[in-house]
Order: C-alpha cells, then sequence, then structure tokens
DNA sequence: ATGAAAGCGCTAACAG
DNA sequence: CTGTTAGCGCTTTCAT
C-alpha cells in the first residue's frame, strides 16, 4: 500500500480510503490512486485490514460432506450472496465424527470468520453450547435451533403431504423407510417421520412399526433386506415412502429385479426432487435447497450487520408434491381374486 | 494472547512458541500455556499471524459450480488433505462469465491464500498470463496448462478406450455426443473428442461429422433434436458415445421413448462413472475426482512448501472402462433382411 | 480533503 | 529455555 501511496503522491491513508470508496476523497486524487494501484496490481490484504477493523470479511461454512446434491445446490447459491457482499466463503468439511470432535475442541472458525453457518448437523446441546461462545452469529441451516436463528425446510408438512397423497390414492397401508447416518444428516429423517406420524394419524390408520424401516444411505444389501421385511409381512405395504430420493431408487431397483411394477402393484414415493428424480419419473416431495443457501447467506449478512432483531429468527421454507410415475391409485379389486373382498 | 500469558505467568512469545507446537518449551511451562489457552477459549488469529509469517494458511479454489458430482466428489477428498496439513479451504465459485471476469480483473485471491487451485475452466492464455501475477502457486485441476503444475484425468485415453470397446463389439457407426458450456467444462469434452477420433483412425474408420453431435448439458430438448438428427441419417449410428453420463443419461431416456432397445438396437456409452450410471445400468469410462482432488491438494501442499522441482509438474489420472447393460455387441444379422449381406 | 501517528495481535530475531 | 523488541500492512483517530 505504502507503494501505490508514493506512485500516487498521497499517503496510506488516503490509498485506504480511496479503496474502500468513502466518498471524503477528491475524485482526482481518486482517480490517481486507483491508477496507481491498477498499475502494480494491488489488492488490499484482508489479514491485515481485518486486524485492526475486527472483520474477517468471511463467512464460514460447516458442512458433512461436498458431495451430495443438497449441499452442492446450497453452497452453489449461498456463494453469489455472499459474494455480491463481498465476503468469502471458508468451508469446514466435517466428514466423520473425529474431525467433528476435532473441530468442537479447537474452533478453528473463532476469529477467522464473522459469522458460521451449520449445515444438517444434528448436533448435541453440548456443541451448541459451544458454538455460543464463538464470539460470531451462528445460523442454522436445514435443522431448527431452539433460540438460535434457523433456515430450514418444513420437512414435517412435506412428510405430511406425502403420505397423504399415497392415503389419497387408495393406500392403506404405507411403508416409510428412514435413513440412519453416522454423521449428522439424520435431523430431516426424524422430522419426516414425523409428518408421516401425522398423518396416519389423521387417517385415523393405527400405527404400524412394522412398515417403519431403518437404512443407512447408500447400502444397497441393506436396502434388499428392508424391503424383505416389508414384503414378507402378513399385510405388506401397497406403497413405500423413502425419506430421500436416493433411498426411493434403490427400493425402485430392487422392486424392478423382482418384477413387482411400479406403480400397479406398488406405490413409491421419494422425497428431495433431485435431478435424478426426474430421470426415474419419481413422484416426490420437492425440496429446495438452493433456495435454503440463498435465505442463509441473507440472515448471516444481516446477523453481522448486528440487525439484533433476527437474533432469534427462524426461516421455513415449504416443500411441494411432485407427482410423477411412480405413485397410483391403488386397486382393490386385484385382491378380490384372493378372497378378500373388494373395498373392505 | 496478552491475556493467555498473564494468566500462565509467561511471556507471550512463550505462548505463541507454545501454541505452535514448538519443542522449545518446557514441559511444564508447555503445559500451564495449554491449560490457560483452554480456559480462556483461546484460538490464535490467523489474519495475525499471517500479517507476519507472510502465509495465510488457507487454499484458495476457484470453480465453476459447487452444483455437480464432479466438483462435490474432487473437493470433498480434497478438504481432508488441507485440512491435515492445518490449512483452511476458501471457495471462490464463478458461475458466469460476468463473475469471471470480475474475479481476474480484481484477482481477491492474491494475497489471501498460499495457493490457488482452479478447477475445469477452459482459460484464455490472457487469464493464465493473470493468474501468474498471483504470487502464489496456481495449480490447474482438471485441464493441462503448459509450464503449470496440473492435475488431470485422461480424457484422450479414456474416450479412445471407450470408442475401442464399441469397435470391438462390432460396431462400425459410433456417434460421438460432446456438450458445449457457455462457462467452462469445455476443456476435458474437446480431449475426449480427439480420443474418439483417435480409435477410429486407428481402426481405419473414415472420419463422419455426421456422427459428432453438441448439446449444452441438461436440455431435455437439445438431446432429443441431436437424436433425430442421427437416427435420420442414411446410415444411422449403432453405438452413442456421450461424453458424459449425465447426456447419456438423456439419450437413453429419449431412446426409450421412442421405443428403440437399448443395448439390442442401440448401444450407449457414457464418461464419468457418476453413481447415477450404475442405476441405469449404463456403460461408461469411469474417472475418479475424488483421485484428482487428493492429489491436487497434495501437489498444492508441497509447492507452498517450495519443492521448486514441481513447479511444472504434471500429474494425469488413469480412467477405466465400465461395462455394464448398455453396451453390446452389434449383431449384424439383423440387418440381412434389409438386404444388407453379414459380416459385411 | 488529506496526512501523521498509534496501534490491531501476532511472530521473529536477538539477547540472555 | 524464555523474555524483549521490532515490525508485518492496514485502519483509524486526531490534526491540519
Amino acid at each position: 500500500m505504502a507503494d501505490v501511496a508514493e506512485r500516487a503522491g498521497v499517503s496510506t491513508s488516503t490509498v485506504s480510503r480511496t479503496l474502500r470508496g468513502l466518498t471524503t476523497v477528491s475524485p482526482e486524487v481518486r482517480a490517481r490512486v486507483e491508477q496507481a494501484a491498477r498499475e502494480l496490481n494491488f489488492a488490499v490484504s484482508r489479514q491485515a485490514a481485518s486486524l485492526v477493523t475486527g472483520k474477517t470479511g468471511t463467512v464460514a461454512v460447516l458442512v458433512p460432506t461436498l458431495n451430495a446434491w443438497f449441499m452442492g445446490s446450497a453452497l452453489s447459491s449461498l456463494a453469489p450472496v455472499l459474494r455480491t457482499a463481498g465476503m468469502e466463503l471458508t468451508v469446514y468439511v466435517i466428514p466423520d465424527l473425529a474431525e467433528r470432535a476435532a473441530f468442537f475442541d479447537r474452533l478453528p472458525a473463532r476469529r477467522n470468520a464473522d459469522a458460521l453457518l451449520v449445515f444438517s448437523f444434528d448436533l448435541t446441546e453440548e456443541e451448541t453450547d459451544r458454538l455460543d461462545t464463538l464470539g460470531m452469529p451462528v445460523i442454522y441451516v436445514s435443522q431448527h435451533v431452539d433460540g438460535r436463528p434457523s433456515v430450514y425446510v418444513d420437512d414435517v408438512a412435506g412428510a405430511l403431504h406425502g403420505t397423504r397423497h399415497l392415503f389419497n390414492l387408495g393406500h392403506r397401508r404405507i411403508a416409510f423407510i428412514k435413513t440412519v447416518g453416522a454423521s449428522g444428516f439424520s435431523f430431516s429423517s426424524n422430522e419426516r417421520l414425523v409428518g408421516y406420524q401425522q398423518a396416519l394419524a389423521e387417517a385415523g390408520i393405527p400405527r404400524d412399526d412394522d412398515l417403519v424401516a431403518a437404512l443407512p444411505v447408500g447400502d444397497e444389501r441393506a436396502t434388499t433386506e428392508a424391503l424383505g421385511r416389508l414384503l414378507s409381512l402378513r399385510e405388506p405395504p401397497t406403497a413405500i415412502f423413502a425419506e430421500q430420493d436416493e433411498v426411493a431408487i434403490a427400493v425402485i431397483r430392487a422392486l424392478r429385479r423382482t418384477h413387482i411394477d411400479i406403480p400397479t402393484q406398488m406405490s413409491v414415493l421419494g422425497f428431495d426432487d433431485q435431478p435424478v428424480a426426474d430421470w426415474f419419473d419419481l413422484s416426490t416431495i420437492a425440496q429446495s435447497p438452493s433456495d435454503l443457501g440463498r435465505e442463509a447467506g441473507r440472515l448471516a449478512l444481516q446477523l453481522i450487520d448486528g440487525s439484533e432483531a433476527d437474533h432469534k429468527r427462524h426461516i421455513v421454507l415449504p416443500t411441494h408434491l411432485i407427482p410423477r410415475a411412480t405413485t397410483a391409485p391403488f386397486d382393490r379389486g386385484e385382491r378380490a381374486a384372493d378372497g378378500e373382498l373388494p373395498h373392505a
């Protein structure tokens, strides 16, 4: 900066003022300084600036992985929001429990960011308490945490609507497949189960835990076994609501292998509306991680600016049922041949 | 840090030395300092440290999007490499030309990172020259740039092997679908086309530009049209090599709609081996973005450490043919009925 | 509207 | 092994 000052024939203070866009610089001087800065390829060091301002000019995000549709979409829409505000984005990827412990032990984000966005982690009370000591706004994304700013999708309502859709199609035996993950993502899964149960309750269908299966995502074998359990029940389900599109697709593939036709013999409903849902013509509950990322970014910027009013704000985003080809009316007539009464 | 020093009854220098893990601290003092630091929830400010060391402790990556299998996988494996080395990761997302221009104009990474990884961008000479002025190692990932460190997949060989596979199955009319993107990704696409052409050349098949189509990714309509063009040729292809799995899947869906059977009437080959390739039982050329990310991270760390030897290193990663259900031998017998001679 | 000077929190010699 | 001292590059009073 000293170089620029010299070249422009002014003091470093003036250079600083110019480069920060303060209005207290005469147009003539401003031009000279900008010229000099350009010629010298000068860029202000955030490090040095933040040392005195106390602001780092960066927002940190804590994510379990980047290798997932949800995270990719959310961050892709978060990034431009931050960039527009002149903020940088630093990413902490916490794939397993060891890394997680290390992060919460050291809290490396401390003093190195102006705000932290925590994505999709199912945090313990202890962990949220620890984040409270960070000395910066912490926004919880894709989960709600009481008393802290959160941005999330209304998973309960989504699952409720999905289950209603199946009910409205005539299904009475509706299975739900939830996922269990080593690290994190389980929050939404639980909420969705709640929505499913609410829908059954309002329809007056008694709860049957045999119809609820839990699976690790991406475990083909476990999917097949869970499906086997459902298909060997005394009264097997006529519809399966999978709590994630990826699981729904695994189910579809397994059913196809057994030549159980979808949707005439089994309806399948997913949750997410990833691009692949369309490719498989999968009926699903759509959520928008892009909107989530965008809103989370905006909220973060607000909190950094210190609008204390929003310190406990919860932003809840909607879901939408996308009916495609894997859900269909349940035709009770089919079973009449087996001795059951139609419409029983 | 002064607080910690006072509480531990030592100087700030000693605190600094302790926290950086230097061995020149007596165990007794070290314990006291660590205790004090823990009690005060103290974390060193990277900002202040970097001001004097000249190292920022962060690696920057420049990516066109985060919303893509390739980027997600690459960054997910890059992140732990950096974290192990105590480095942070900052991400610049450049989705369009305006952002791109802004980035190269201002080069915000300057002085705010120790190295820059440039992913998948098809850069102009001017842009690479500009990056040379950054004053930090710049590693090109998923593309090679002469004279600069690069990490990429051998796209030419991958496409060569894929095309050979189709040739070996008896296909002689092999179409290639490349993608055109507004921003970036086209580099690999071009290389893959080269591999395809090499394979044809070595097989003695004359080049036929009618068999090469170009598409924007994700444009269903364009896919259908391109397919229509191929299917209405005087001698239509018997196999289609799509330069990305996503395009291959779009082709498969379009063919299914027309009831053209895969693979008996048309073989389809993809490139990438995304998870969805397995779901569609798509034969494809596998590449590993995870390996790419990992290697790129390692190289970055080496260059930061100043092993000048590697300043022009190129790391080329292999691809593998994954034969699945969408490629099959071309049965010329089928055409005999149309008057063609078998094995003609 | 501009400049001089005083730090921000830390590390890197240099002494001891 | 530890403390003292002098900045790193910037922003921010406070003068002018």
